[in-house]
DNA sequence: GACACTTATTAAACGGATTTAATAAGTAAG
DNA sequence: CTTACTTATTAAATCCGTTTAATAAGTGTC
């Protein structure tokens, strides 16, 4: 069976918006007929709508083909202390609806489950939800998280793929938004690092080449244990008053060096494409005072872009980026048509 | 053409040294009949050879096939400021000869263009050429070397290629050495770190899941930039005496701090598997000190492996994994062979 | 040493995607 | 309105690798 031709079709039409059966072969390589039958079959399915004709470039007009956005939906969440963020969208990208409910990491796994469960009753054409979770994460079990021990070392994907049947990902919180970042900006191979300067003390997101860098032991991204002058990390420069959000507000002039040291020293190790930082940590004056301090410590022409980002915009943009290269996998077609517990 | 299965049993016969038809099938993922027929006419060109009957398993005796390490060769080359190490190899690795020139580099592409002239003539058999070089590399071109200007921007790979109609690849320096270090370790996925401390200032080559990271502008691995306490970064440390090799025979305190941090910060950033430093920079005492340094920055269990290594010996083995490469994707025994006329 | 049994190899049938040919649908010129 | 030409789609033939069946080559037993 060949699901492959399915999913390039799926991830072409996603890219081009709609497609001719003969543009759609030309850009995947693959003949013709083939594409043609493939289309067929999708068509009759629903996935796929028949827009019109185009205009006829000398001959016959071309059938013009776009994916039907609504024949599958997929499920962004993000759990953070005190809130949960859902996010329904479409293959679009639309927003279909989006809640925010009160923290609930504290109360375990199966709290969280339930809160899924009224999703995946109410619209039945889920077909993946994209967990964003603040803890170290690989292949959907939780390795290392702060503050909430039910969850430590819980394989959170096979429960909740297992509990629902739907294909499910989870994936650290500023990795999900340095992989939103990317999608957004249509970099497919670049090296990106994003910096969160928060409660939780300062944590980085890191894409090499395109690719998640976890780490071997899950410590990827611990930059508040980035060595500075004298004794201190960047930790301990950040942290000298109460909260380091407030504190970032009106930084010191240490504050500003250390971050500067940062940014030179992630380019002289990585010489990334650029630097996120959140925009509710940063003041743009800020941002500008690190970029001019930087150049000190590392020549200008090296300096990646550096940029204040929506935080919470990436992030959830990473997920819906996740659940969407699920959904371009989905085979759940192929098995049997969808069953639907009604209301 | 199936190059692929061609391409496949190479890589299978080199990873197992030897095997059966039914082996190999199963291995691969590829029918029988098909591993058959395609072996059947690498024994027919030479490339492969019939070792003999393996003990029977209850039945019928299986023949058993091994690749003819003489088949191809592969020839390694890097060029530095006092000499030139060209290595000749042949599938199982083995050293075939090994000679060592004077330095070249100041003369230009064209003597070290006809010094592998020479090679190239007495071994018809060389299907790859691998050349090293003390610069950053894209894609065969030479983006930026220190003292040699006649290769500045300089494609010295399609220059070689076009020259004598053989595969040529160009790595920097220290990348070649991380992927032969990567090769000699089998760990296809690791994120490594290879540091060298030498006489053009520190430099690094970085391997993260398992691939090469160049940078935006080739400034990765450049770590002398790195900041270190007060106004200091690495080169400034290292390099207080004359020659940064000898005064690392005896580092002083700071020194060793310099390359604690270093070791912190790539931890903190990266998290790698292993750190590799040139056995010839660093005594194993001081690696010792450096290593008990840093975890006070960093906990220790995230601390990677730190390894002294000989440095030639990996930049070798890198090279000849590249050369290697490139001739499992040798296509030119179909060129000159269409014609298959029994005698 | 014939016979049953196991495994390797070879030969033939099958299937799926591609290449090639045929047909349909449209445009523009005379 | 017919004809020549262009392009899209459908149908038939082909190619290639796999699945399946058949044959060859051993081993051990009675």
């Amino acid at each position: 069976m060949k699901f492959a031709v399915r999913r390039a079709l799926r991830s072409s039409l996603l890219e081009l918006g709609s497609g001719t059966k003969a543009e759609l072969s030309e850009q995947l390589g693959i003949s013709f007929p083939t594409v043609s039958k493939v289309l067929e079959q999708m068509t009759k399915e629903g996935e796929v709508h028949l827009l019109g004709l185009d205009e006829s470039s000398g001959g016959r007009r071309a059938n013009r083909y776009a994916f039907n956005p609504n024949y599958m939906l997929g499920l962004a969440v993000y759990y953070e202390k005190d809130q949960s963020v859902y996010t329904l969208f479409n293959w679009n990208g639309d927003l279909i609806e989006r809640t925010v409910e009160d923290g609930i990491l504290q109360a375990g796994p199966e709290a969280l489950a339930s809160q899924i469960r009224n999703w995946a009753h109410r619209y039945p054409k889920i077909r993946s939800i994209a967990v964003g979770m603040p803890a170290s994460v690989r292949d959907g079990i939780i390795f290392h998280i702060p503050s909430y021990s039910a969850f430590q070392d819980f394989d959170l994907q096979a429960y909740l793929e297992e509990m629902y049947s739907i294909p499910v990902i989870v994936e650290n919180d500023m990795n999900a938004a340095v992989l939103g970042y990317q999608n957004l900006s249509h970099s497919e191979e670049a090296s990106l690092v994003y910096v969160y300067l928060g409660h939780n003390g300062p944590g980085a997101g890191l894409l090499i080449n395109g690719n998640v860098v976890r780490g071997r032991s899950f410590f990827t991204g611990e930059i508040g244990y980035v060595p500075m002058s004298g004794d201190n990390n960047l930790l301990h420069v950040l942290d000298r008053r109460d909260s380091v959000m407030s504190s970032l507000v009106e930084p010191d002039e240490e504050q500003i060096d250390a971050l500067s040291r940062l940014s030179a020293t992630l380019t002289a190790i990585l010489n990334p494409d650029a630097i996120l930082w959140c925009e509710h940590n940063l003041l743009p004056s800020t941002l500008r005072s690190i970029k001019d301090r930087a150049s000190a410590y590392v020549p200008q022409t090296h300096l990646p872009e550096m940029l204040l980002r929506p935080w919470e915009h990436d992030y959830i943009a990473g997920l819906q980026r996740l659940a969407m290269d699920m959904m371009i996998s989905d085979t759940s077609t192929f098995i049997n048509t969808t069953t639907t517990n009604g209301e």
